[in-house]
DNA sequence: CCTTAGCACTCACTCATCATGAGTGCTAAC
DNA sequence: GTTAGCACTCATGATGAGTGAGTGCTAAGG
């Protein structure tokens, strides 16, 4: 990316800002009335004819203002926003909405896709921390009838899952609880393959405690397989307010990012393993189905035990000097979650 | 409802299958030349003219066809349409997908919504199962540092809940689980009121206890106070190929009914309370939001221990036929899942 | 050499006009 | 009660003129 002079990064914040906030090709005379500079239109003209052809700037049409390009607003992402951070007072709110309800990972789920739907204007997305290999903390097991029980399994990156199990022969709670103990010294921190091979392989267990260890395993190999992440979402309502969507296919494209996962998967895969907030603008040539779109993201949570990742989505045309901001820190308030949850 | 004549009947049915299939208005030539009837255009058009005095029938404007008021589309759902059932493959193939997957309440209900989706082609909402009031089945403190465990609840109507506490001393497993054991006796199926006042509030406990029993006090409150429940949603996306939504503002709307959940509440409230599968088309005279919309949706759960509701919304010109039995028969597998639960 | 005034040119957008045709209601004959 | 005939309505789509924001280019000025 080839050096700009200081009055071209001035003009090109100018219409990468005034774009944003207006969905208006930006002409010459906008740029002097609005901004002053001391130049003539014409001067202007000439920069922005520069910054065109260096591909910085694009025309609708031949007699349109320009509109910044994605690597426009790439430039001006990474080399005129100053890395700003929210606003004390907003900060202090938004802390304030967190430690409102307790330390619960779903409601701090729902709670970071709101605030930052809320606070960026665009379409959140919040994905549950999660281990790159799942591994049993504690299991539970509750007698619902007599030949039914809830088996509750307690996972080390703090996900739960529960299910009805059928039981081989009719049981009561106190045994349930006695297979339960048992089962929790031996399966104690296990991942899949050790629950398959481990202690609780060659012990002699009861039938209800074989199939019990069964099932635990099941799961546990289901969430090593599946990359598949609980997504929560939230204010898709401001996307749909941005004028670029004023025909629906445009929009439907959005919808069907969000709903079909794939895509999704594969870019917050890569997230997760880079540092700090990572924007991305117009799919960067490389996922052609949000060539329009920008997604700010940013993986939080504990390096190697859990994580997940949190972010927005938009059109490139997004307000990065809020989004990013509200990213940063929602990422860390979830950290703190997690580590939390990690007993740092 | 005034009774039609069997000649009326057909008329109104093929004018609402018709434009339910193409979304174009009817005139009294496609009906005669792809249904025959043995009748000519004109005689066609007096019973359209006479559907239409009598509310079945609207015309967008005076030189256009027809197509079917709220009332033309009440009557075809309560009088035209044949109670159907999904066909059996259909069934089977939809039960199998059910039993892949253990009996695990977060994933029937994402099922479900997928299903319906997919079944209906309309977008789809389910609601967790929730009892009319919360009570406690088990807690299970699980330790995560010194002073950090993770307590975790397991409610009479299956739902659960995590949450990270604070120990007011440091503390470790062995302790935690006898603070487990103890208050399991003492809490038992308690509801917020008897863990307020019932023997958890006389005996005399450890810190930890004490903290713990208010903890657990706070969220059956929380519970019982907020009447919002988990809403998972699929399908947007078959919402938006409707061309009824080709202007945005209109899709605005579904996705603000959708994501506002307060209306829906509302609706959700009182089909709880119903039987079978209930059908609201455009409001109903009640709703202004959704007076261009159709809601069909039907209760599922166990009476009176904890029910929830699925079902799936779209545009009145909503294909009723296959989303009144798909809906019917997910709410009959989401009932014999909560039945479970409940070790029926 | 950079800046700017002047000017011709482009092109999306708006608005009005017009032709088309699907569909209607009415009347009178069957 | 049914239907052929006919005048009428009106959304839709195409065509064309006028408007104006914005451009690029050229030549003169600091």
């Amino acid at each position: 990316m080839e050096q700009l002079t200081s009055r071209q990064e001035e003009i090109l914040g100018i219409v990468v800002r005034e774009y944003i906030a207006s969905a208006v090709p930006v002409g010459s005379q906008t740029i002097v009335r609005r901004y002053g500079l001391g130049l003539s239109p014409a001067t202007v003209r000439n920069e922005l004819a520069f910054l065109e052809r260096e591909g910085y700037l694009l025309q609708t049409h031949a007699s349109a203002g320009r509109i910044p390009s994605d690597k426009g607003y790439r430039y001006f992402v990474h080399r005129l926003m100053q890395e700003t951070e929210l606003s004390p007072s907003e900060q202090r709110m938004i802390s304030h909405q967190f430690h409102q309800v307790q330390l619960e990972l779903q409601q701090w789920m729902k709670l970071a896709a709101a605030v930052l739907a809320q606070t960026a204007r665009s379409a959140s997305l919040v994905t549950a921390p999660k281990a790159p290999q799942a591994r049993l903390k504690h299991l539970e097991m509750i007698s619902l009838s007599d030949v039914t029980a809830l088996l509750v399994m307690v996972f080390q990156d703090g996900s739960i899952r529960q299910q009805v199990v059928l039981l081989p022969t009719p049981t009561g709670q106190d045994e349930l609880t006695k297979v339960s103990n048992h089962l929790n010294e031996l399966l104690g921190s296990a991942n899949a393959a050790e629950v398959r091979t481990g202690p609780a392989a060659t012990a002699s267990l009861t039938a209800i405690e074989r199939h019990v260890v069964d099932r635990v395993a099941e799961t546990l190999e289901q969430m090593d397989r599946r990359s598949e992440r609980e997504i929560h979402r939230d204010g898709l309502i401001h996307v749909l307010r941005q004028p670029e969507f004023a025909q629906v296919d445009k929009f439907r494209q959005v919808v069907e990012v969000l709903e079909r996962r794939s895509l999704l998967e594969s870019i917050i895969a890569e997230v997760l393993w880079a540092n700090g907030v990572q924007v991305i603008i117009g799919g960067e040539g490389r996922w052609d189905d949000i060539e329009d779109y920008s997604l700010v993201l940013s993986p939080y949570g504990v390096r190697g035990e859990a994580n997940g990742v949190v972010g927005v989505l938009g059109p490139t045309r997004m307000p990065y000097d809020r989004a990013i901001p509200a990213v940063r820190f929602v990422a860390r308030l979830m950290s703190s979650l997690v580590e939390h949850m990690y007993g740092y």
